[in-house]
DNA sequence: GTCCATGTTCTTTA
DNA sequence: CTAAAGAACATGGA
């Protein structure tokens, strides 16, 4: 379900909540979302403050005291959302966090400012994920395995990746370790903003082509992120608010429908495993007639 | 019952 | 050997 849109959509909600707080208590109600197994997440967190929250690709990095780290990522299904520890949790709810905030009153008084110390606020954070592909996980490294963040990749960057392999350039796009945060959305609304088609073979991509689109993914990804994300199924950020970006697909989901630039009905095909929307007409396969000429030896 | 799904990783195949 | 395709994972909704 979250792509790099939602993801960033649900840091930035996240943050104002847990960013100085102290974990006073974890219930882990399932052990085998925790990766390593086995890893002691009750007593690694509590007692701790959580000094800040970032994003890397499709993970959410939490960051603790003594330069610990952490990270949680949401696979397909994946909700982290903050609750008031009153309310009943969602089923599928495999982790909860009670953070609570010694909160300052700043107030002013005359010419000075008093600091009164505020009742603690107590919030839960928690994870709720019922297909169970997202989890914790305690790497020694949280940017493992990551290609270059899609927001601020160059064109030679990916373009020198994108030569390495012969894959369709849909597949290549998928490939976390070749750029990292991009999901079927974002890839099938990218290609088409850039006018390539799906099936193109990721080297044979012009310079030109990879400089459009690496434009096309930061507009996608940007304009994404400002309409707080794609909510197609049940994608909610920090404080349970869907996003409007599934408004504005272009080709996502719309199969059979007419292409919003030239008019012609979209089409659905499926490339390694992934369905994938196209406008034949605006993403036409070869993309410059005749090969070479080539001269006799 | 069937098929499909916003993701990742392991296994099989070429 | 490497690269790429395919299967598997688990649950819910149409």
């Amino acid at each position: 379900m979250p792509e790099l849109p939602e993801v960033e959509t649900i840091v930035t909600t996240l943050r104002p909540h847990v960013t100085g707080s102290l974990v006073r208590d974890v219930f882990l109600a399932r052990a085998d979302i925790v990766t390593p197994y086995g890893c002691n997440v009750c007593g690694r967190l509590v007692g701790q403050t959580i000094l800040g929250v970032s994003r890397r690709g499709k993970r959410i990095i939490f960051m603790l005291e003594r330069g610990e780290k952490f990270y949680v990522h949401l696979g397909m299904s994946g909700r982290l959302g903050v609750f008031d520890p009153a309310d009943p949790a969602a089923p599928h709810t495999h982790l909860r966090l009670t953070l609570s905030h010694v909160g300052f009153a700043v107030r002013t008084r005359g010419k000075s400012t008093v600091r009164t110390a505020n009742p603690t606020e107590v919030i839960e954070l928690r994870f709720c994920d019922p297909r169970r592909f997202g989890g914790i996980f305690w790497p020694t490294d949280c940017e493992a395995g990551l290609g270059p963040e899609p927001l601020t990749i160059t064109p030679r960057q990916l373009a020198d990746r994108l030569a390495k392999t012969r894959r369709p350039i849909k597949s290549a796009l998928l490939d976390q370790r070749l750029i990292a945060g991009l999901g079927n959305i974002y890839v099938d609304e990218s290609l088409f903003a850039a006018g390539i088609h799906p099936l193109t073979r990721s080297d044979r991509l012009t310079g030109p082509q990879v400089v459009k689109l690496t434009a096309a993914i930061k507009r996608i990804l940007n304009r994404a992120i400002h309409h707080r994300g794609s909510t197609l199924r049940d994608y909610r950020d920090a404080d349970g608010n869907s996003g409007g970006f599934q408004k504005i697909h272009k080709v996502y989901a719309r199969e059979g429908q007419p292409c919003l630039k030239c008019g012609i009905p979209l089409k659905r095909i499926v490339i390694t495993g992934r369905s994938t929307h196209f406008c034949p007409k605006c993403q036409k396969r070869r993309q410059s007639g005749a090969a070479a000429p080539r001269t006799s030896p």
